[in-house]
DNA sequence: TTAAAATTGTTGCAAATGCAACAGAATTCA
DNA sequence: TGAATTCTGTTGCATTTGCAACAATTTTAA
């Protein structure tokens, strides 16, 4: 059973939930006003958003399909101005977490079965977030780049990979400054450990 | 209900679980031999480590009390030499993914009770890796250093702060240069951004 | 209690990185 | 289609960082 089932059938009986289009360019939810809610991206994409002091916009994570996000996966506290924006037109479905863990009256099925949903997605974010981890804490630009590669060219088991995004968007993913992981994209090609055309990349090694 | 009461009675009914001890120094698991396995730490320390090329000793993470690891959340394909290993003298309980996830014939109120438990455990682990990763995404050791006071100073409620593990150690959280840091540290201290002795440290900001 | 191991603190130096600024290519949208 | 916007590619320069190496202090374990 796909999980917008699951959630569909669930959503009259003992959870509240919502499901909602977004069109392109509007605000899935702010993780200041809504607190302890839970997001599930059925459809499209989107970028969490936080403007800094100096109104510098910063994309501190994305999202597509089957992905979780809210407030609820943020430290306690959260007085950041944190957004999510659709890149795309989405499709999610919304309920706050507390709805989800009171135990249900008539011990219906679909609770249990969405609770269980539920933890396969997080499972499905730690592993991700693990992978994201692994890659900030290598300490230069070409380990960093070296094993984001290798990643994607395991996923796809081919040394033939595909950029999933732009290569400015990509600096923000390894956060490193753009210019200098250009540079040292540079150096990879030049010293014979890539090949690059566009966002199609060959590993040489 | 505390996680270990849930799983000391689930355990006999429907689900294989381990509820095993280690003494300091010993292996909990490795993530090699181990696939889809789920570890739960009732008390204790350890640390997940890898020897990389080099022989070199990397410590990738750390866990204590209720803290919920395994092969289960890493990336599929680990064929990484990971391990976990008991720092102090360790309680676990140890289950596969796999096992609780398949429907319970008994529909038992105990594997519904540890699948929300389970859920609870998780989504405080996206919390703490949200934090981990909002860290590493710093470009400065100064800004890692002070995001991490930050969020010290904000759980404690307070501008003392006592840090949990030694600057060495610190160091590996923040991915960066042990000495690097320290001369980061003394110019914010030279600086009058914060005030250290020992391992407790005041924002003076 | 003493030796061994780990942690803290410091420094010079080379290398890596961020920053700023710019031009050209590609893409988006009205 | 044409203008506006975003993305790619590049470079010089100042700053930050990692690395190596060492001494002093603290902690651990025999």
């Amino acid at each position: 059973m796909e999980v917008s089932d699951i959630i569909n059938t669930i959503s009259s009986n003992c959870v509240k939930m919502q499901k909602k289009f977004f069109p392109k360019g509007s605000i899935i939810t702010t993780y200041m006003e809504k607190r302890r809610q839970i997001c599930i991206l059925l459809s499209g994409k989107a970028d969490l958003i936080r403007y800094d002091l100096n109104g510098n916009k910063d994309i501190i994570d994305n999202f597509s399909q089957n992905d979780i996000f809210g407030e609820a996966f943020y430290p306690v506290n959260t007085n950041n101005e944190l957004f999510v924006l659709a890149t795309e037109e989405c499709e999610a479905f919304l309920f706050l977490y507390d709805d989800i863990q009171v135990k249900c009256k008539t011990n219906c099925k679909f609770h249990a079965t969405l609770v269980s949903s539920l933890l396969d997605l997080i499972l499905n974010k730690t592993i991700h977030q693990n992978t994201r981890i692994e890659i900030l804490s290598k300490r230069t630009i070409r380990e960093k780049l070296l094993s984001y590669f290798s990643i994607l060219s395991k996923k796809s088991f081919s040394k033939n990979i595909t950029l999933p995004f732009s290569l400015t968007t990509l600096a923000d993913y390894l956060s490193v400054d753009r210019s200098a992981m250009m540079r040292e994209i540079k150096s990879l090609i030049d010293e014979g450990f890539i090949f690059k055309e566009g966002n199609k990349i060959k590993l040489l090694y």
